[in-house]
DNA sequence: AGAAGCTTGTGACGGCTGTCACGGTGCAGC
DNA sequence: GCTGCACCGTGACAGCCGTCACAAGCTTCT
């Protein structure tokens, strides 16, 4: 297999691709496949028979990617697919001039690159690496001719990718439907902190995301997050201690995004 | 088949459901199936066996739509899936305060409510009749069926979402990542001509969308719009005849969307 | 420890664009 | 033809927010 054309700035090359040569980094362990992980979300796998387990098996390859390496990027012609087994990767789009528009932060268990691999069109993301990540990946002729293979497989894509779908939708609301960027914020945040349950009144989550970032993701510039953050603590709307962020008054932030 | 729920404005209901009664408003004649049908663009069929093309006319049903007819609303459980086979249907999506976002105007041959239907999650969008329209319908029951059976049309269906996704990710990007409204309508004009050819220097097309619809596209109010047309058309970028725009200027029109 | 670099906080300012208001125009239906 | 309605055009205005500039914390590496 050709090693993989990945950009990996301030990183030695060596932990890369697929089948180079690897090493963990920040002394993570490395998991030997994402089959048999003990987190089992890979969302990919559920419910197939064993054999076609095995046979997925044998066409997948387990790599490490540290901070800042780019699985893929924007225009790229479709390798393959990556299901994470451990970190996290931004998914983003730009433009010329240089403006960023971050869709989603991909987790544990997450497919990437399955639209490109599965429609042959470049990819239309460019998905970097935010901490150090293990990620199985299977090349798009090796994972075509499978689902070719197994037609359940194939409706097992065509669900995530109605996932994937659905995701966008929502995301192009937060961005689309607001008038303002407290509105945008607020709808970030919500969405956010969608599948964290409420603890006595108070949402706690992790919020490991630059301001840059976040303004990102909500389409507006860094300095009107930082004011909005401020704003918000003033208003005792959230709680910012460290790397988490505690919503404190809910039904507040939900009429912020209501406008 | 249970008669399907439908919001029809100023609409007789019985020209709304599949299986219901049917006659051609507006002298339309009704197409026996997509099928078979002239314009041979229903591209979730192509290439299957005629074993499955037979299977899949079986649980297909035919029916017209007025103007105004709502194929589906957002948030309801999907019921299946529309083909179009003639006719041109709005897909958007609103906040609550009303806000409209329009996402693509959907044209013959393309397969609507496909995410909801195989995912299972409630419609995404609402699917609303730009004008009188033949669409193919197949119950989400028997597609399920259907893809269960033929392993190649779930594949086939991968391929479909993908470039849905592939499209929502585009307009993402007017959207997202443009700084003003005028490269906004840039993109959108640009993006819009994309397969019309230029006829010496000159691409003419077809702009059936008030300035209301074209501002829900991408994202302004429609004062803006007609602001920006009137804008375009000084600096002689652009040209109107009626419902056909040309673009007079494209490097110029190229050159405002780069900012 | 010190320096470099990234991140956050904050003020000033100006332009874009959303909103409101109203008038004109064209089409459909009675 | 008249009336109603939807769509288009345009002016005034305010306010949001993007941009620029700079300072102050923080991490990270040597």
């Amino acid at each position: 297999m050709a090693t993989d054309f990945q950009i990996v700035p301030n990183w030695k090359a060596k932990y890369t691709g697929p089948g180079s040569a690897m090493r963990a980094p920040y002394g993570l362990e490395i998991i030997e496949s994402c089959l048999t992980c003990p987190h089992r979300e890979d969302r990919l796998f559920c419910d197939l028979p064993p054999e076609a387990l095995g046979r997925l098996s044998s066409i997948t390859a387990t790599a490490l990617y540290p901070k800042g390496a780019m699985l893929f990027v924007e225009g790229q012609t479709p390798r393959g697919v990556f299901v994470l087994c451990t970190g996290r990767v931004k998914l983003s789009t730009s433009s010329a001039d240089g403006k960023t528009l971050i869709l989603r932060i991909a987790e544990t268990g997450d497919v990437l690159g399955l639209a490109g691999s599965v429609s042959g069109k470049p990819y239309e993301l460019t998905a970097e690496v935010l901490e150090p990540t293990q990620a199985n990946f299977i090349s798009r002729a090796d994972f075509l001719a499978f689902l070719r293979e197994h037609g359940e497989a194939a409706l097992r894509v065509a669900q995530l990718l109605s996932e994937t779908y659905h995701a966008a939708i929502v995301e192009m609301r937060t961005i689309g439907l607001s008038h303002s960027a407290p509105e945008k914020l607020a709808r970030f945040l919500l969405e956010w902190s969608a599948d964290t349950p409420a603890d006595k009144g108070e949402i706690r989550l992790k919020l490991t995301l630059t301001h840059e970032e976040i303004a990102q993701m909500v389409g507006a510039s860094r300095e009107t997050v930082t004011r909005l953050f401020a704003d918000f603590k003033k208003r005792k709307l959230i709680e910012v201690k460290g790397s988490t962020l505690i919503i404190r008054d809910l039904p507040g932030l939900q009429r912020v995004r209501e406008g």
